[in-house]
This record gives C-alpha cells, sequence and structure tokens, in this order.
DNA sequence: ATTCTAATGCTACAATGTTGCATCAAATAC
DNA sequence: GTATTTGATGCAACATTGTAGCATTAGAAT
C-alpha cells in the first residue's frame, strides 16, 4: 500500500455518533465504525478496503449492510461517492464545508488520491436548460509512487 | 499479438474499413458495424445499446465479442472509453484531432452527451511526481429534456 | 480453392451491486 | 431497569457488468 498523503484538512474533526444522531438516524457500531474508518483515511475507499477495515475492529459486517450503510451516509451528505477508475465505487467523507475537489487515480497501482488543489466545480457553460448538480474530476496517469521508479503491476 | 500500430491519422470521416485496416485488424461485420454505429451517434453509447444497434442491424453479436472488439477499438484509439454515472462503461468514436472534451450525465434519464465545448484537459498544477496521461470530467444533474418539464423515472 | 490465424461465439466464472424478508438491537416509552 | 417500537442488520437469492479458456468460423493472403 502506498503511503498517505496528507491535506491540510481544516476540519474540526465531528464525532461519528453526533454526524449520525444529527441526521435522525441510529448510531449503530457499523456506521460508527464507518465513519470513523473514512474519517481516518486520507484517499477514499473501496468497499473491500471498508470491509477489510471493519473485520480489522472485529465488527461484523455483511455485503449488503456496508452498500446500505454507506448509501444512507451518501444521502445525508455525510459521505460523498466518487466513480473512480474502475467499475466500484469509493468513498470519501465530506468535510464540512470542503468544496469538491478533483481525484487522481493511479492507473499503475489503482490507488486513487485526492487533490485537495483542485476543484471539480468548473465550467459552468453548459447548454440552455441544463441544470449543473455536481461536477466529477478524475485525472488518470501514474502517481509519485509509481511513476519514476518501475511502475507496479497494472490493476488495469 | 498484433503487429503494428499506428499513430492517428488526421483523416477526416475515415471509413470504417479502412480505419481497421489502416490499424492493421481485420474487417469483421462486427467491427464494420461497430464504428458505424458509433459515428452515427452522437452520444457514448452503452454496451446495451450498442448491443440493440448491432441486432437492429441483424449482425449477430455475442456480448464476449462486443467487449472484446470495444478493447481493440480502445487499443488502437479509434474509439473512446468514458466511465459516466453508472457503472457501465460508454463508448464514443474519437473524432480525428479533436480533444477530448466533457461530459454530462442526466441523473433523471440516464443519458449521456458529450459536451464538446468544454475541455477536459485542465487543471496541471499536480502535486511532484505525478505523471497525467488523460483527464475525465463529468457533470452531474439534469438535461434540458427532463429539467424543466416532469422528471423523467429515475435511471439511479 | 487452400491455407493461416485473427476474430468470433460458446460456456463458465468473477466481481460488483440489489431485493425481499425474517431477525436484532438502538432509541424511546414506561 | 424493563418493555416496546421500528430502524438497521444479516442472510439468501438474484441481477448486472465484465473476463478467461477453448473450439470453431471466416478474413485475408497465397
Amino acid at each position: 500500500m502506498p503511503k498517505q498523503r496528507h491535506a491540510p484538512s481544516s476540519a474540526p474533526p465531528q464525532s461519528a455518533r453526533g454526524l449520525i444522531t444529527a441526521h435522525g438516524g441510529r448510531a449503530t457500531r457499523t456506521r460508527v465504525a464507518l465513519i470513523e474508518t473514512l474519517q481516518a483515511s486520507a484517499h477514499p475507499l473501496s468497499h473491500d478496503e471498508i470491509g477489510a477495515a471493519l473485520a480489522a475492529l472485529g465488527i461484523a459486517h455483511d455485503r449488503v449492510t456496508l452498500y446500505r450503510a454507506l448509501d444512507w451516509l451518501v444521502e445525508q451528505g455525510i459521505a460523498r461517492r466518487i466513480a473512480g477508475g474502475e467499475r466500484a465505487w469509493r468513498f470519501e467523507i465530506a468535510r464540512h464545508g470542503k468544496h469538491r475537489h478533483a481525484h487522481f487515480h493511479c492507473e499503475r497501482c489503482g490507488q486513487i488520491l485526492c487533490l485537495e488543489d483542485i476543484a471539480a466545480e468548473s465550467s459552468p457553460n453548459l447548454p440552455a436548460g441544463f441544470k449543473l448538480e455536481r461536477a466529477e474530476l478524475v485525472l488518470h496517469g501514474a502517481c509519485a509512487e509509481c511513476g519514476p521508479r518501475g511502475p507496479g503491476t497494472v490493476a488495469r
């Protein structure tokens, strides 16, 4: 696993329970662990990665439950779903007030990183009648780990 | 193994057969129909849509063959694969010389449209060591058809 | 027409995501 | 602290999207 890159996150760490109850949900073990896992990660996580993290915490995790819990977090605006390069979704915590940022998909190692400096809310010159709700900017290429040195085994 | 690989010739309305043979491939019915279908479409097509189009032309189409034929087109630079909103890929013909453009994903009807005016090659201020190979910009929202009038049945 | 082999079309499988329903447990009421 | 309510979970079964292996077909060359 590549190292983490930290962005200057100016987020006052919101408690997981607080976030959940503030949205009228029940603070279950799964949801709390989910939020804390996402908050602790510097980059968006896939279902697999999240499942592994929960397993490491000794928390039961059914695949379906995970999907539903994540869907709920996204619905409530607590988390965000991003498309990335492969067909699997990835999830990241929505830092309070933080604008949407671009992501970088390394085609060597498959990792997805946040590019907090690059805004995704751009190019508003849409055709008439179109309503923009959100923008997703994904840059593809080789990350610092894979680029200069030998490329890692490709994750297609 | 495919022999040569050609740099994108900048020929205008290229014939399907010409495109294929220029890249050292065999001009099969499937590939020809595939290219012509993509060329005739104003927006990127999903596998389903392509399959339906081929079926309408009375051309046998196995799902696997379609995947492989499309992969080949992308490898050769004849077509481009874009991620869109759902987990399925969509394909569009790579217009000779045309720069990459952004796409609009309507979350009401599920349609994906090309925004030729909006370039996707932006924001090059990447962290050191990162190599950008391509950028994908997808705008999500409601298209002109779905926005003003009643929203179509959601295609989540 | 014959040959060579790139493409095709099976079949079988892998990965990702969804639906329905019975059960459990988080919050509330007592 | 116990009982009640129902949101959330966990399981099974299924749907969709994409891949791998291999025998067969048909495009191009001889």
